[in-house]
RNA sequence: GGGGCUGUAGGGUAGCUUGGUCCAUCCUGCAAGGCUGGGGGUCUUGCGACCUGAGUUCAAAUCUCAGCAGCCCCA
């Protein structure tokens, strides 16, 4: 009875109690991580969590896609190992400071204590450049461009929560180069900068761009350009970072190179990292209070045919559907088609749920026309097509699906930012999405800023847009730069 | 780093204050079957749980302590 229901459930429509809106945020990511099949949460250690298929299925898509962009601008990918002696780790100070609280380490082989400690790669610079040392010699040898795709640790402290903040990233894609002059170097963080802006505009998501404050660059590094997107609550997440190294770490590690007049020289570093936050963004961007919405490049199912079964159509209608997805299947796209015994409506929920893109209904109705019934996932509304050429039909949908999504993400986006000029409107603004303000640049301005806001500067925009004159909240002098602030995950 | 809260079937819950009514409630899920089928149908039958350990007690889901795990707030 639907009076039941009522009492029991948790929405008060009466349907079954799944999903929080979206503007629960926080209730939202839980849940869409759990019964949209991301990741199983259960597994009883803090802050490691394990990938479902259908999860994973979305991980294979986006890896591919970074693979991709790394294979096609010069870089080749590699394997190193998993743990690295203390020895190692231990040689550049500023990297061991930023690094060795949350660092794990293996102590024993068996019961017999380790001469040399181990530590599990909180990320993998200590691990690469002492074969770099080795692998370096002349000029000839540089550029060096290599990337992989590894699993890494860190014992987080705070809160942990899958995709975002783990002590398992299984996912991280960090690449390493080598190069003769800074400036070479300089020019590889402009380029990957474009690779990552390349990789997430085929997720559909949009960026900010911008240079970390001092304080809060890589450990080692001379700079940090970071990546930021913004949450539906309106914290912006870190979604890749790119550094420069300048020669610190080849100066640690005695990576020298051979240059054209014969004389040895340090070479000049930079690394660039991307980890399964790209899905956490990917998820929250796009899903909606039914659930996941997945860009076509990515979705594990692209299409779903949804036969709608009477007793005396039911034969000539799974034949129209099994043609279809023949069809479509053809065409490269993932296709399924739901023939279970649910009610139709409970498959369309189902698969709104799972973010298939489109979903195709096929009923007697339609075959007397000859046609289908065609749902888009992100725009809900109902079209009928001809069943004639429904292959270019469905490519052209998914294709203008895809830019839509874009184009929707970045208004949403550029919605969610507000220019500032005191602590004050910033204060209005935190929590609500990302505040822009004047300052002068110093880091005790910057720490004063911090602590009346509330907020983290998340540093210069990179791209050169207008520098809006204004005066530094800190200290009241003119400002020469304006700087991105909000609530960071 | 500091503080608060929570842990009952696969998921969500009732029971806990006042120990015994509990071989633990309901919804959902899952399995089998019937009638069905264009936006979460319905009926029948079945499956499935007190986080772990120690303690108090004649008796612990219930009280105490520790561990583990999770959630929220503050820095």
């Amino acid at each position: 009875m639907a009076e039941n229901k009522k009492e029991t459930g948790k929405n008060d429509a009466g349907k079954e109690a799944v999903l929080p809106p979206k503007s629960e945020f926080s209730e939202w990511f839980n849940s869409i991580i759990d019964i949209g099949q991301i990741m199983d949460v259960r597994y009883p250690v803090k802050g490691l969590y394990v990938w479902y298929p259908f999860g994973f299925g979305i991980r294979k898509r986006v890896y591919n896609i970074i693979r991709d962009v790394m294979d096609n601008s010069g870089h080749e990918e590699t394997l190193f190992p998993l743990l690295i002696p203390e020895t190692e780790f231990m040689k550049e100070a500023d990297h061991i400071k930023g690094f060795e609280d949350e660092v794990f380490w293996v102590t024993h082989g068996g019961v017999t204590p380790l001469d040399v400690r181990l530590a599990l790669r909180p990320t993998s610079e200590t691990a690469i450049y002492p074969m770099y040392q080795l692998w370096i010699r002349s000029h000839a040898d540089l550029p060096l461009k290599l990337y992989q795709v590894v699993n890494t640790f860190r014992h987080e402290t705070k809160h942990t929560r899958p995709l975002i903040r783990l002590r398992e990233i299984t996912s991280f894609k960090e690449a390493h180069t080598v190069h003769a002059t800074w400036d070479d170097a300089k020019n590889q963080v402009d380029e990957a900068v474009g690779l990552y802006t390349d990789i997430y505009r085929q997720l559909s998501v949009p960026v900010l761009i911008s240079k970390r404050p001092d304080w809060d660059k890589f450990p080692g590094g001379d700079y940090t350009i970071a990546l930021d997107t913004i949450m539906p609550d309106g914290k912006t997440l870190q979604i890749g970072t790119v550094h420069h190294l300048g020669t610190n770490f080849a100066k640690t590690y005695d990576i020298t190179y051979e240059n054209a007049e014969g004389e040895q020289e340090y070479a000049n570093q930079t690394c660039y990292g991307i980890s399964e936050r790209s899905i956490a963004a990917l998820i929250s961007v796009h899903g909606d209070d039914k659930g996941l919405v997945l860009p076509p490049a990515v979705a594990p199912i692209q299409v779903v045919v949804i036969p709608v079964l009477f007793k005396d159509t039911t034969e000539a209608v799974m034949k129209a559907c099994n043609d279809v997805v023949e069809s479509l299947r053809k065409t490269g796209l993932r296709v399924e088609m739901d023939a279970s015994d649910m009610r139709p409506g409970a498959k369309y929920y189902k698969w709104e749920l799972k973010g298939s893109c489109l979903r195709i209904e096929i009923g007697p109705r339609d075959l007397e026309k000859n046609s289908a019934v065609l749902v888009r996932r992100d725009k809900g509304e109902k079209q009928f097509v001809s069943l004639d050429g429904i292959a270019e039909t469905v490519g052209a949908e998914l294709k203008q699906m895809a830019d839509d999504l874009y184009t929707t993400a970045e208004e949403k986006m550029n919605a969610m930012i507000v220019p500032c000029e005191t602590v004050e409107e910033v204060v209005a603004q935190i929590g609500k999405g990302v505040a822009t303000l004047p300052w002068c640049g110093c880091e005790e301005c910057g720490m004063k800023i911090e602590e009346e806001t509330n907020g983290s500067i998340l540093g210069t925009p990179n791209l050169e847009t207008e520098i809006k004159k204004g005066k530094c909240p800190g200290c009241g002098k003119e400002a020469d730069q304006t700087v991105y602030i909000a609530k960071m995950y």
